[in-house]
RNA sequence: GCUGCUGUAGCUCAGUCGGUAGAGCGCGUCCUUGGUAAGGACGAGGUCAUGGGUUCAAAUCCCAUCAGCAGCUCCA
């Protein structure tokens, strides 16, 4: 008899021998049932790994997300024999899984083209209803090697594996791969699937290397789940706010200047309002502003050490026979503001902020939108400060990370710390006592976070914030950086309470990341049905007959004077028509008006997204309106 | 930057075998004065991304360049 532990701490007295999918039997037949793989002592194995000794045992089923991953993985197996089933020369390279999905890459002349998919997923069906058992078989490294002789990226793969002993598995039917496991017990549990795309990469990322192909797959518990993914992707194709942006008439891109966004009239409302929130909360919050220009000479970039590190990516021009950089980032021209007089501790914490312009060359294939763009806006700050109030300016920044998440809906917020990495400037000490007060203060807010041990800056440890939009994407905005490099890169002092010289600590920080890019991500959460505050027209007023224009006119003068952003349909067009535009316009209210709303001095108000309409005083909807422009609220009921 | 794909009217797109270009929406004018998801008529609008080549003839075939899309690599 062998004593198996539980989660719950429930000690079961079993037989030995007996395989782990029957030890699951036995606690439970439900269990057994939905057990996809288990954990022994930590390690995750096949079901049908035999109990020998006392372990402690977990069931991993297709509901936690280890049972989803191993789904993926079985799943990415089964397309890889259709694969090999249909083009017998593809050579199998390595399939893992990937956030909402697997992929394998293989080695294949023939281009495999989006009309094959149907016919990988019916090879996969039949695979799948045949109901093979997964195998695993474990060979030492030497007979691993032989077993795999004349195929490369095996012999890399096992190259690459630790440890001395190899498995592979198998489904029957001679498909075999290299693999670590665990799998599903049988090719009928890899779950609803889908083959959705194909694209090219190298042989580990490197470019030097052959180019494979990449066969992208999905595969959720069942086909309910894959249908709410598909669902999901289709939401997120109509969201795009490349597509959106245009629709909208937000921004444009242009072939003169690859890269850079051009804002609209109406983008740059979203823009503006973005700002002015923006510096009302930093006022708030005791910052100060500052602007620097956006060509300086190359010595200062040499000087931070930007020029040495990123120069392929640096926009360059000479002038006078000078050698400028175009900035690519905002502290060394802070830092230049932070030299130009002397300082005293008594003026710290010195929060300097800086909504400042940066280009990036980046290589052309990685642009998208405004989500990566060669210009943006960095909302940037530089906190200056000494060692012992690091902890209490992070306890700031959060607060005002925060503040302005929540104005967007962003609640949902993850926050990863990252902490020394092997290549580093300062002394062990200063890198002990910064990240020590990184974590103390998102301990003291009592926030859960992430520790990325190694994955810190060069320059000092950081605190980066990802949100989750409505689809549950996740983007990350904002940062926090320590940063010991460039305060003494340009020797930048303050005087200290004994009256000597010291070196203050440098905090950069971003809240929104780029404005162009959080832009992207708005139009994409929202959809493009902006809340009131950032809407770029929040209402218009529409006619039902000439008869009224006059009405209409002075009704939409008032509005503006009440500073609401309101435009006037008074075109040749049935109250209909005029509601279709304005629906795909976006607008919040669309006020119909004719000659009873005239008489009685009233609105006829419809919601964007409604198909209802109600009358109202004047009087009474522009105060309705003006408490929801206030709360920054999302809903338009009145 | 790499691989593959794409580039036709303001927008979305069609254009067969190589024979000098089309639709819908939008825009303009006129008719219509209509109460909540498209009233009607007429009209303007294109160096078919750019440059070269093949051909009697190129939007169409070939090459190069530029830009975009998907992915890879990258993102201080």
């Amino acid at each position: 008899m062998v004593k198996v532990t539980l989660p719950d701490g429930k000690v079961l007295e079993l037989q030995d021998g007996l395989t782990i999918g029957q030890a699951a039997g036995k606690i439970g037949a439900r269990l057994a049932r939905d057990a996809v793989a288990g954990k022994i002592n930590g390690q995750a194995v096949d079901l049908n790994t035999p109990i020998k000794t006392d372990i402690s045992l977990a069931i991993i089923t297709a509901n936690s997300p280890d049972g989803l991953e191993i789904i993926r993985h079985s799943c990415a197996h089964v397309m890889a024999e259709a694969i090999c089933t249909i083009w017998p020369k593809a050579q199998l390279v390595y399939g893992p899984t990937v956030e909402d999905g697997f992929y394998y890459d293989i080695d294949l002349d023939e281009p495999i083209r989006p009309e094959d998919f149907g016919k990988i997923e019916k090879k996969m069906t039949e695979i799948a209803e045949k109901k093979l058992p997964f195998v695993r078989r474990e060979l030492s490294r030497e007979e691993a090697i032989k077993h795999v002789a004349g195929n490369k990226y095996k012999i890399d793969n096992i190259n690459r594996a630790q440890g001395d002993t190899l498995s592979f598995y198998s489904h029957g039917q001679g498909f075999e791969d290299l693999c670590r496991g665990p799998h599903v017990p049988s090719t009928d549990r890899i779950g609803s699937f889908k083959v959705m795309s194909v694209a090219g990469a190298y042989w580990h990322g490197d470019p030097t290397q052959k180019m494979l192909q990449r066969i992208y797959g999905t595969a959720w518990r069942d086909k309910k789940e894959l249908e709410e993914y598909l669902q999901m992707l289709e939401e997120a194709k109509k969201r795009d706010h490349r597509v959106i942006g245009k629709q909208l008439d937000l921004f444009s891109f242009h072939d003169e200047g690859p890269g850079f966004a051009f804002f609209h009239p109406k983008g740059m409302v979203i823009w503006n309002q973005i700002t002015d929130f923006w510096r009302s909360v930093h006022k708030k919050y005791d910052y100060q502003e500052i602007k620097t220009p956006i060509i300086l000479n190359q010595e200062l970039w040499k000087l931070s050490g930007h020029w040495e590190n990123y120069k392929e990516n640096m926009y360059f021009t000479t002038v006078d026979e000078v050698e400028y950089a175009i900035k690519p980032m905002n502290c060394p021209g802070g830092c230049l503001v932070y030299r130009n007089k002397q300082h005293s501790y008594r003026e710290f914490p010195m929060r300097v902020a800086e909504l400042g312009l940066v280009h990036r060359h980046e290589a052309s294939g990685v642009m998208h939108g405004l989500v990566r763009v060669r210009q943006f806006t960095q909302d940037d700050a530089h906190i200056f400060c000494v060692p012992e109030q690091i902890e209490s300016e992070i306890v700031n920044v959060i607060n005002l990370v925060f503040e302005i998440y929540s104005a967007f809906g962003f609640n949902d917020i993850h926050i990863e710390l990252s902490t020394k990495p092997e290549k580093h400037i300062g002394s062990d000490e200063i890198w002990e006592v910064s990240t020590t007060a990184l974590k103390n203060a998102l301990e003291s807010k009592k926030i859960e976070f992430q520790i990325n041990e190694g994955d810190g800056a060069f320059y000092g440890p950081k605190i980066d914030f990802h949100i989750s939009d409505c689809l549950k994407r996740t983007w990350q905005l904002g940062t926090i950086q320590l940063d010991f490099s460039m305060p003494q890169r340009f020797g930048l002092v303050y005087t200290d309470k004994d009256n000597t010289e010291k070196t203050p600590v440098m905090i950069h920080r971003a809240i929104l990341g780029s404005f162009e890019r959080f832009i992207g991500i708005l139009i994409e959460h929202y959809g493009g049905n902006f809340p009131l505050w950032l809407a770029p027209e929040q209402m218009r007023v529409l006619t039902i007959s000439e008869k009224t224009n006059d009405y209409a006119q002075k009704l939409r003068q008032m509005l503006k004077a009440e500073g609401f952003r309101c435009e006037l349909d008074m075109s040749n067009e049935k109250v209909g028509a005029k509601i279709i535009k304005a629906h795909n316009d976006r607008l919040p209210y669309m006020l119909v008006v004719g000659p009873k709303e005239a008489e009685t001095q009233s609105v006829n108000v419809r919601i964007r997204g409604t198909n209802e309409s109600t009358g109202l005083e004047t009087g009474r909807f522009i105060a309705a309106v003006k408490e929801k422009i206030v709360s920054k609220t999302q809903d338009l009921v009145i």
